[in-house]
Order: C-alpha cells, then structure tokens, then sequence
DNA sequence: ACTAACATGTAATCTGTTACATGATTGA
DNA sequence: TCAATCATGTAACAGATTACATGTTAGT
C-alpha cells in the first residue's frame, strides 16, 4: 500500500497513513509504530528516498517519494499477486486499487483471472462430522448471515470479473 | 475461534486448526506455530483443559475441553465485541459464529446493531486532495470492482441486519 | 488554558509465519 | 518405498500494537 500510494505521487507519512487507513478497511487505524517503521524498512531497500520539507505547522515533514527501485519492486509484487494476496478480500482489494500500475495488460488479466478462479471453488464455511454443510442446512441465524453476505459479495465480485475479462463480443465500446 | 470451536464440544489442536481454516477466510492456513501456541496461552489462562487420548494412528491426543471460565470468557468477548471486531469482516463474521453463545437475546441484538450503524456510515475508500471521491468518480476500473463489490456486500448484509433487527410485524412466522 | 490536528519517532510486548523436529499409520 | 494424513510441538524472525516521547500551530 505505501508504495501503490507512493505511485501516485509524494507524501509524507503522516498523509501516507490517512489514505492507508481510508483504503485498508477504511475503520482500521494504522499507528505510528506501523507506519514508521514500515517507511524505515523501505528507505532502507532501497524503494524510497526521503526530501525534508517545512511541515504545514509542526515538526519537519519527510516527503517520500518512490525511487525507480521501488516502482519495479511495487509492479513485480502485483503482478506475482497470489496466495493470501488472491484469496483475502482485503488484501485482494489493495491489488486492485493499484493493478493499473501493471504496464502489460495481460498481466493484470492473469491476476483478475486467479481471483475469478479462487471465487468460483465452492465454498464452505461450516461443517458437521466432517461434511460440509450447504447453506440451507444451517440452522444458525447468525450463521446464516453470514452465507447471506458471502454469497451477495461473491456474486458481485464474480459478474464483475466476468465483465473485465470476457469483454461483450457483439459491441466493443459499450461500456456505460 | 478456539473457544467458540470448543464450546461446541472437545476437539484436539489438529481438528479444531481444519475448522478453523474452514471459517477463518476458507484458504488462509493456520500453521502449527499459530494453533499450538495459542491453544497453551489459553491453557495458561484456565479457559482450556487438556486430556490425553490415543490418537487415530499417530501421536497422543490432547483433547481440549473448554473450562466454565473459558465459557464465559467467550461469552463476554462476544457481548462486548466493538471497535475491530464490529468494522473488520473477517473479525465480525467470527463473532457472528459464535454470537448464539451469547445466552441474553438483547446483548445479541446491540451487537448487531452496532453492526449496521457501522455499515450505514458513508464510506469512501479513495479520494482526491482530501476530498472523498464518490463511485461514479473513479475512473480506474479496477477499483471501480472494489467499489462494485463493496456496495454489494454492504447492501445484502445491511438488508439482512434490517430482518433481523425489525422482525416483520405484519405476520411473524414469515421466513422462506 | 486546553484540545485537536499536524508531524515523527522509539521501546516493550505480543502474535504470526516459517522452518525445523519427531513419529505413527494408511494407501499407492 | 514414498507420499499423505494424522498429531504435537519449538525456535528464529518479522511485523503489529500499545504506550511513551517530543514539539508546533490553530481554534475554542
């Protein structure tokens, strides 16, 4: 996320960690014992550089901006994305917000095409004896709740991938 | 999770890691180093009990039984679940699991409802210059999906949070 | 005078991941 | 014989959270 931000320009951290925290569950607080030493760690690689800047009021700013490094290192991450990056929502919806940032576009198919794949493996959240069991068989309200969200953002996300990735054959322009 | 699997019923660490695979993100892993840890940190806390069995070829069983103060320990997670536990989806859907456990029918309700006042906040996750860009202002279509998928989660759990907390007044036995 | 927002950091602690270590049983 | 499943652990490392630490400016 810092570097995708980074992408788009300069900031300092302090800027840095409200759009992390709008993006990244728009509710989860990022602290400064994340963020910090998080810039550290990619100042060290290499990935950013830091230019002193009178702060708008208050301490010195520290703007980062993304090195060449950096942008290579950011790209190769999105366009490898799999594993956890693939099959958690959360970390899946960060891909995203930076995947245009892949210069090749059938790279940035390749990974929507893996997360349409991972979507459409049958699911399932709960089990007895071993079976698992299917969404009319749970008793559980609350449980039930829960299939009920799963399934409506599963659907959504599934017809959009459809969209990207089998673009309408009949009428090439017709995006609305 | 360890303790809501438990309070189900005795299993041992290799059981309750599959379940809990199962639920937590059905493809994120939970390795050895994360189950058995964790279930000693709770042995330590009293919540857990250990007996030994012999196991289903292979090494001894230790089968976790949940103690009375593990129960209620559970309990009050549950009631008292806020801050990350409501606006994180992974963590709520965890709570949602387990939120029968929660013996008063008005603790459940609060929990919910906190639930939605959460979801019925307006949410932005990007934005330009400060200001919040609304979905029909993103251009990217990448993370136009993220949008797409967010409001259609938002909206099927929202409305189901809605059945649940106004039950239909005109006939009360009405469910499909 | 006090609080909020601006701005950056460190230290202690806890937790998660990965790799290592052990060992039995079942089926190909 | 080899891999998979069953079954439980430890150790090294990385990363997150919390609390601590500092200091300015703007508004109430």
């Amino acid at each position: 996320m810092i570097l995708g931000f980074l992408a788009e320009g300069p900031l300092h951290g302090y800027e840095l960690r409200r759009k992390m925290e709008q993006l990244h569950g728009y509710a989860r607080a990022i602290s400064d014992g994340t963020i910090y030493p998080a810039i550290r760690r990619l100042v060290k690689a290499d990935a950013l550089t830091e230019q002193l800047e009178p702060g708008q009021g208050a301490a010195l700013r520290k703007t980062l901006h993304l090195t060449e490094h950096g942008r290579e290192l950011l790209a190769t991450r999105l366009r490898d994305a799999d594993g956890h990056d693939i099959t958690d929502p959360a970390r899946f919806f960060v891909v995203l917000a930076f995947l245009s940032l892949v210069p090749d576009e059938a790279d940035r198919r390749a990974v929507l095409a893996r997360r349409l794949d991972f979507l459409e493996r049958p699911v399932s959240f709960f089990s007895d004896h071993g079976r698992p069991l299917r969404a009319n068989q749970i008793e559980d309200p609350y449980r039930r709740g829960i299939l009920v969200s799963a399934i409506a953002s599963n659907r959504a996300e599934r017809a959009w991938l459809h969209e990207q990735l089998d673009p309408p054959v009949t009428s090439p322009k017709e995006n609305s």
